[in-house]
DNA sequence: AAATCCCGTTCACAAGATTTTCATCGCCTC
DNA sequence: GAGGCGATGAAAATCTTGTGAACGGGATTT
C-alpha cells in the first residue's frame, strides 16, 4: 500500500478531540498522554485515529481496515491486529493506569477510555457490548 | 523557483527571536548562536526560519516547502531535506553540544533546541516529547 | 570576456525506521 | 475439549531520511 494515500487521510479530520486524559491532533499526527507526547508512527496513529473518532462503538477489523489502508481486507490480514498492539503498547508507556482499546472477539475494537484497576492480564477485554453501528 | 518572492517572505516576520543560545534576526537573515554568526545562505535561512518560528511544533515536509519555495511539494522531492542537512551542520559547527532541528519519520521536522549528551551518530530523533504548541 | 566563486538542485548510495509477514502460544466460544 | 481467533515477538520487506558530491546558472572579480 502506497504510503501517500494515507497521509492525506490523516489529515481528513483536523479537530482535536480531548479524551480522559488524552488530546488527538489529527493535524500533527500526534497523541498527547497526559500531556507528554505519545510517538505513534503515521500508520499507528491512523489505526488508534480510526478508533478514536467512534468513541464506544465496536469498529469492525474490516472497517478499520478499509479505512486506514483502503481497499478490502484480506481474509487473514493481521495488519489491523498488529498495529492495535503496537498503540495500546505505547499508550501503556505512556498512560499506565489506563486503557484505552477494547478487544470485541470476533468482531473488532472499541475505543473507549477506563481505567484499570489492578494488574490485568490483557490490556483489556469486554463483556456486554452490542456490535458497532 | 525564482529567489524573489523567497526574500521577500524572509522579511514578513522581522521580529528578532530567541532561544536558547540562538538569535534569529529576519531582517538581516542572520541568525547568532552564542553571538557567533552562523553563515546561512538565504535559502537556508528561509528553511530554518519556518522552522524557528514554530518552536515545538512537528511541520510537515510539504507546509516547510510550501512556505519556502511556494508551489506544492513533488512527492519525492528531497529540496527540504538536504537544507535542513547543510543548516544542521552550520548550526553544530556554531554550536556543539546542541540539537535544534528533530526529524518526525514520514512526517516533517521540529525546532526545538535541546543539549546533546555525548557522542549521538544523528543530529537528532523525536521519541516521546511534551505538547507542541 | 574569461576565470572564479557562491549557491541552489539533483543524484546515488548508505543508514535508519517503519510496515508487513510469519510462526507460535494462549484465550474465547461452542 | 476442539477449533478458531487474537496476542505476541521477531524476521523480512519497504520506504524515508541522512550524506557527500557532482552539476549548472548567475554574479563577481580579474
Amino acid at each position: 500500500m502506497s504510503p501517500s494515500r494515507l497521509r492525506q487521510a490523516a489529515g481528513s479530520k483536523p479537530e482535536i478531540l480531548r479524551v480522559a486524559n488524552l488530546e488527538v491532533r489529527p493535524a500533527e499526527l500526534q497523541v498527547l498522554a497526559d500531556g507528554k507526547r505519545v510517538g505513534l508512527t503515521v500508520r499507528e496513529f491512523q489505526t488508534f485515529l480510526v478508533l478514536a473518532q467512534r468513541p464506544d462503538r465496536v469498529v469492525a477489523r474490516p472497517e478499520i481496515y478499509a479505512l486506514v489502508w483502503g481497499g478490502q481486507m484480506n481474509y487473514r490480514d493481521r495488519s489491523v491486529d498488529v498495529f492495535v498492539r503496537k498503540v495500546r503498547r505505547k499508550l501503556a508507556a505512556c498512560a499506565p493506569g489506563w486503557a484505552y482499546v477494547h478487544t470485541h472477539f470476533g468482531v473488532g475494537y472499541r475505543f473507549s477510555p477506563e481505567r484499570v484497576t489492578g494488574t490485568l492480564k490483557h490490556p483489556s477485554r469486554p463483556s456486554g457490548w452490542g456490535p458497532g453501528r
